[in-house]
DNA sequence: GACGTTTTAGACAATGGCGTCTAGTTTTAC
DNA sequence: GTAAAACTAGACGCCATTGTCTAAAACGTC
């Protein structure tokens, strides 16, 4: 009879060697072999040969391909939504030095959370297995880019009601925030690439010129941006 | 023999329509099996009965699988370079109504270019083989969303040149108005869904609005009821 | 109506992956 | 040190798929 609860919480460091270690290495190489081939096209010996691991222990520990994948993308999830909650909790919150401010947090969004591997794995599977596993889809909709739009819809809020910001529409402007700052790296991250220091902060800067321009206060008059008038009415 | 002819495909026409006809009708049928499955996991049978044809006809015509996902691919690209000249040569020149133009413009980009079947599936198979047929891609990044955003590039120049518009980077700003484009349509065009008319109105509303007051000319008001100073160079 | 081309359905071997099983070895727990 | 658990390597059956082959049938042309 198997006891597999025994080892993870009873026994300090050398559980941790045996079995924890040989599940996250699984974990990281399907993860690895999905993202490259596709769920159809990976195969579970490929993975255990990355995994540096048995066969069988793979069927040990996840019963079947499916169960394995399901595990991998609930796996990277929970990491990327650990990230996403951490970046988020760095948004600028005052208006001094907002357009440095947001800058660096569209760097250290992108490069943490959109152009890394997590995401660039979480990405290509749902467009890849989506439609065949709609539930999984589902929660990565609303754990990831969801979470992403309505939290920054309320930090935008915050920073409106702090006169830094005229903004007139906080979801459409969420939304066209994380647009802009994937415009530039759009075409790479698409391509599988991963961006340089530079391309990430030269594209968060574009973005964020932009994005003041067009919701920035008036008042504040960034260097050499023209005045805007940004009464809206309804 | 036994005569289980499907009785739609009587239809086609005569010999070189048949022929013709056979060959299209491949194609969409693999278009379709490709892009649901993808490569890997799509399987000739499907895609001969999708097409109401004999596994040996597609064998006939494509000598094997890969050779007619390439094609599947070029034509698809094809038409989805035809479509997207289509679209972009219909782009507003001039700055009277400009908003409602641009707008006009982006609900057809969205609608016929990148939000429909073959956007999708181009999109789609980039992602899933596109570090297995780098040729494939290159291909498609040169022609596809590479030539969308140079010739958008030199476009706004020209509506920059007429004094529409204040761009200081027309390269940043091209990828920038497709981003903002897609801002509201992303999360629904990642899950595979197509938007309905008054969402691509609405979303291509929004961009042009954040557009144009980020690059609109500063005298231009917008929104207003009152039109400006319409003297332009022509 | 006859002939050549194309298509069709099905059989066929070959391939490869999944999941199981077994026997032998290593690691862990006590 | 010992026993139990986990791991390894390999063989195995099973099933789906690819690509080929063949005889029959449909189609278009003459």
């Amino acid at each position: 009879m198997k006891d597999r609860m025994t080892p993870a919480v009873r026994m300090t460091g050398h559980s941790q060697r045996g079995q924890c270690a040989k599940r996250m290495s699984i974990l990281d190489a399907a993860a690895d072999v999905f993202c490259r081939q596709g769920f159809a096209a990976a195969s579970i010996d490929e993975i255990a040969a990355v995994a540096c691991v048995s066969r069988q222990t793979i069927y040990n520990h996840y019963r079947e391909k499916e169960t394995l994948f399901v595990a991998v993308v609930e796996d990277v999830m929970n990491r990327a939504n650990a990230m996403l909650f951490s970046v988020l909790s760095a948004f600028p919150d005052d208006a001094d030095n907002l357009e440095d401010d947001l800058t660096a947090f569209v760097v250290r969004l992108n490069k943490n959370c959109i152009c890394n591997q997590d995401g660039k794995f979480l990405r290509k599977l749902v467009q890849t297995e989506g439609e065949r596993y709609p539930h999984l889809f589902e929660s990565w909709r609303q754990q990831g880019p969801g979470k992403l739009t309505t939290a920054l819809s309320a930090l935008l809020a915050r920073l409106a009601q702090k006169g830094a910001l005229v903004i007139d529409d906080f979801d459409v402007a969420a939304r066209q925030f994380v647009a802009l700052g994937n415009a530039d790296l759009q075409m790479l991250t698409l391509f599988g690439g991963t961006p340089t220091d530079a391309e990430l902060e030269k594209a968060a800067r574009n973005a964020v010129r932009t994005f003041l321009r067009a919701y920035g206060r008036p008042a504040a008059n960034k260097s050499g941006a023209q005045p805007q008038l940004a009464a809206v009415s309804g």
